[in-house]
DNA sequence: GCCAACGTTGGC
DNA sequence: GCCAACGTTGGC
């Protein structure tokens, strides 16, 4: 199957790319997703070897750099713990409603790559992130932005 | 701080 | 099943 790309979106003041360069083996469980459509891709389509792009929204919006799936869609456990953020009381284990996947950091962009930036390059028009209104958390990219959106930042 | 774009909720 | 009200996200 054809390797496949991703950008993952979040608030940095809430959880950013140096929280995941803290963590161990610089990996995290991509949990507390709550949105369906993010949910099917994470359950059904993100595979281990796929790349994803790291975006912080809010202040920087900017791509600071690329991740690595290194474990497909699997049950997020924060839904079945009772008081933390994005606890599901519906949710079960044997029918559990939202999936999270875990990705490792790679490389850090030298230059960040701005929205501003991205919607100057015209081969990213299409691009997920750049429609109006998106607020997806999980959304699909390109193999040919992919390439666009590293190149710019890799220098 | 404002507001557009959604998703969710709940009354009917 | 419809839709108004409300909450959240995130760019500006």
């Amino acid at each position: 199957m054809a390797k496949r790309y991703w950008l993952v979106k979040s608030d940095p003041d809430t959880y950013g790319w140096d929280d995941l360069a803290a963590e161990k083996h610089q990996t995290t469980c991509w949990d507390g997703v709550r949105n369906y459509q993010a949910r099917n891709m994470l359950r059904d389509e993100i595979r281990e070897g796929d790349r994803v792009l790291f975006y912080h929204s809010q202040a920087d919006k900017a791509v600071l750099g690329t991740a690595r799936v290194v474990r497909s869609g699997y049950p997020d456990p924060t839904q079945f713990r009772p008081g933390v953020k994005g606890y599901d009381p519906v949710s079960t284990r044997s029918d559990p409603r939202w999936f999270a996947v875990d990705i490792r950091r790679e490389d850090s962009f030298r230059t960040a790559v701005t929205l501003a930036r991205m919607k100057e390059i015209p081969g990213l028009h299409g691009m997920a992130l750049l429609r109006r209104g998106n607020r997806l958390s999980v959304m699909p990219v390109t193999a040919a932005e992919w390439k666009l959106v590293v190149r710019e930042g890799l220098g």
